[in-house]
DNA sequence: ATTTGGTGTTGTG
DNA sequence: CACAACACCAAAT
């Protein structure tokens, strides 16, 4: 870890606003924990009781609340990530970006999404007008750990991950260093009900769609709108995103592009994976997407 | 199983 | 302007 960005100061606020949702975050480092167990093992089909021991917990504590985060047991989410199933997220039919074009984002029998409205700023927008923009930022608990919203007075703007409060400083300069010109202060008033808000698929509205601000070139703001017509617990190849947006052959970039999404989870870039099903890479680390789209599996089959 | 060669975009000098 | 780096991919060892 780099120590030449001194970002001291960072208060942490007694009264952390929870999320409504029946998810209890504090159990996230144990729900990690296990899922990194899980993804160490799944091959070998780990009981309840070797992943509650070897994530340092009590099989009954672990059934319990990795139920209630995830709406599944332990057992059920490892046959959830299997190498196969990920390949049945891919689609059955055509791919499944056409059938969304087709349909639009949320059709009749398609699980609703997060809705969202976005405008794209470009570096010379952001450069030129964004000399004075405000970004307001703040942790909050979130299912898949401490989540750091940032957000401006024309919506959403960044969303990153911390597993507990000692990386709170490198999440935060690691997105800071993305937009080095804006002004950034503490928010919780402003981000906390934004918090609440994305992680409660209740809260999710067509009618109050979630406004977003993309902040990137051309390309990259081309390639996350795609990333938004991805349905709910499916997900996409790279090079499927890459003929959407320029050629075949440009998987790469895209690969590029998707790892600088600046908005994790609400543009689900964890809904990319390899030609081949597997989970290539994420920027918030791997078991975070096994743990996101494990608990989209679980959230839709509800 | 691993290696290789072809790719588009971006950041750096 | 050139060049390396990249959350890729298919084909050839």
């Amino acid at each position: 870890m780099g120590s030449a960005m001194t970002m001291n100061a960072i208060a942490l606020p007694a009264d952390i606003p929870s999320i409504s949702a029946k998810v209890d975050p504090a159990d996230y480092a144990a729900i990690r924990a296990a899922i990194a167990v899980i993804t160490e093992h799944w091959r070998d089909q780990p009981s309840l009781e070797r992943i509650a021991s070897e994530a340092g917990t009590e099989p009954a504590r672990l059934q319990k609340i990795f139920r209630r985060w995830a709406g599944i047991t332990p057992k059920q989410f490892v046959q959830a990530i299997t190498l196969d199933h990920a390949r049945n997220l891919l689609s059955g039919e055509a791919s499944v970006l056409d059938t969304a074009y087709e349909v639009g984002l949320s059709g009749p029998g398609r699980l609703h999404d997060l809705f969202v409205t976005h405008e794209a700023m470009t570096p010379g927008d952001f450069r030129a007008r964004g000399a004075g923009l405000v970004i307001d930022w703040g942790f909050h608990p979130s299912p898949f750990g401490h989540a750091l919203v940032m957000a401006t007075d024309r919506g959403l703007a960044g969303l990153a991950f911390a597993d507990d409060p000692s990386g709170f400083e490198a999440a935060l300069a690691d997105m800071t260093r993305r937009w080095p010109r804006a002004e950034y202060r503490e928010n919780l008033k402003a981000t906390g009900p934004l918090a609440r808000r994305i992680f409660d698929p209740s809260r999710w509205r067509e009618e109050e769609p979630l406004r977003i601000v993309l902040i990137g070139t051309d390309f990259e703001v081309r390639v996350w709108e795609t990333l938004l017509r991805i349905p709910f617990a499916r997900a996409a190849t790279y090079s499927q995103i890459a003929t959407r947006v320029c050629s075949p052959k440009a998987a790469r970039a895209v690969g590029a592009a998707v790892g600088k999404n600046p908005l994790s989870f609400v543009v689900p870039c964890h809904r990319v994976l390899g030609a081949n099903g597997a989970l290539t890479g994420y920027h918030w680390g791997l078991t975070r997407k096994r743990a996101m789209l494990g608990w989209e599996q679980a959230v839709s089959a509800a």
